[in-house]
DNA sequence: CGCAAGTTTGACGCTGCTCAATCACTGTGG
DNA sequence: CCACAGTGATTGAGCAGCGTCAAACTTGCG
């Protein structure tokens, strides 16, 4: 109910009512892109920090020879790097998989924010700190996993960070806007190897999927096969989200839980 | 000569006398550690920034299944994670691979300093953003390269990286406490093919091996074969300092916000 | 209906892994 | 000064996970 932006900060860090309210009014005015286009390029001085209120966005970077190589996924609630505006150019390009719903937000504005609501800056350095760690865990991913683990990995962190914004369903179902060509961009695999990857996962049971949507028939035993651990998603606050999460996994016709106090 | 730390730091912002003394002052009192100790562990709640003055260390992960990942080097001028102390608890460990000089800094005494020395500021959040780029070229290389190309591009970054903090001599080599089990444990390969990998390097002109010890023989053809531009390490002061962030910067300790001192 | 994009299948081969033995180096103690 | 042990480097043989190529099939959409 609240937008996905409030509910991941409120994740990270207790937020009031006039913070709360500060975080809306930062997602106005919001606009539209398509598919496909780029919110920034490689090589690009950026000049906004791009908060997703909608739609999945992803990073990416190309090898010498042609590889694409995605290296995060943006989901909603999701800021682009509060600090890239430091840098002098962007290493790295950042796309959208689906229509989505975007708003640019001038640096100044940002920094404005956080000078002015302590916890809020508090929250967006968190959030901050779970990417670099999320890249960490996929370096682990990509490194030492095989490509039934890999994927079976990725699948298991998209499951966690779209229930924090409520996106998952009560059948632990989600949108997954992207291709096997894309999944195999993200864990340096071919897509017909990801193709015959994702069979044995169907047929194990683990999971089932649709055109763009996925479905975690077993979210316990993906973790397991996967050597999945939340830790790195810093999402360990003793807020209610994590009680919830342990009784989704107990029982699996818990509600899913909204984030408020 | 300068320290490492400085040097490094005078590569992403200009620093006066007076900063850099301070940074000087920052480095005392260090301590010698022995090869192989952690300085910080997985699941640590890290009371101290670390900030390596001599030798090497290296942020790790481990698998379910035993694998090591490897998922960054730091070399003399390092900091690592100037806002640690934000998060609940470590997601990696960092451990040295030789005996080394480190300074534990107080987290309130690096935030001193860079609430009284912006352009300081400036620095470190630049190193950090570059700490965040090299892990998304590190998944392009693990993802996108195979064996050949992922070893050749790391030696070139280690190249260039160290260069920058003088100690990489005249004939392009430098030390490398690193067996090729710790190679492998970087690249995502196993030491047998490490090895065989080193070979061909060598065969081809490209390197050079003693023991602990490095030469990168042809500099040039090395980033050639791997694909390796020295971009994401953000060295490029060439459109820097543009004037735009310099207000930006000044504008934050200014009489904008409510919350400066 | 027909095209385009994505998924699925099959055959085949190579890169990189496994297991296991041997070799080289360095530091240690007799 | 040499025997020895421990760690790391090197080598070999066999194999499998994953890549490559190419074709067929399925789904969405104008």
């Amino acid at each position: 109910m609240p937008n996905a932006f409030v509910r991941k900060l409120t994740q990270f860090a207790p937020l009031g009512d006039e913070e709360i309210s500060a975080l809306v009014r930062l997602c106005e005015p919001a606009d539209l892109r398509n598919a496909g286009d780029d919110l920034v390029c490689e090589g690009d001085r950026p000049q906004h920090v791009y908060l997703l209120l909608d739609g999945w966005g992803y990073r990416y970077k190309f090898g010498r020879d042609g590889g694409r190589q995605i290296v995060a996924f943006l989901v909603p609630g999701d800021l682009c790097d509060i600090k890239a505006f430091l840098l002098d150019r962007m290493d790295h390009s950042i796309g959208l998989l689906s229509e989505a719903r975007v708003r640019a937000i001038p640096a100044i504005e940002l920094i404005e924010l956080m000078d002015r609501f302590p916890m809020i800056e508090r929250a967006l350095w968190w959030a901050s700190l779970v990417d670099e760690a999320t890249l960490r865990e996929w370096l682990l991913n990509i490194g030492q996993r095989d490509a039934f683990e890999r994927i079976a990995h990725l699948f298991c962190e998209l499951w966690v960070r779209l229930q924090v914004v409520g996106l998952v369903d009560a059948d632990d179902a989600f949108d997954l806007p992207l291709t096997q060509e894309g999944l195999g961009d993200t864990t340096g695999l071919t897509p017909v190897h990801v193709n015959r990857t994702l069979q044995r996962l169907r047929r194990e049971k683990l999971i089932a999927t649709r055109r763009g949507h996925i479905e975690i028939c077993d979210p316990r035993r993906l973790a397991e096969v996967s050597g999945f651990s939340r830790n790195y998603l810093h999402l360990t606050r003793d807020g209610p989200l994590d009680i919830n999460l342990r009784q989704r996994l107990n029982s699996r016709n818990g509600p899913v839980g909204a984030a408020g106090h």
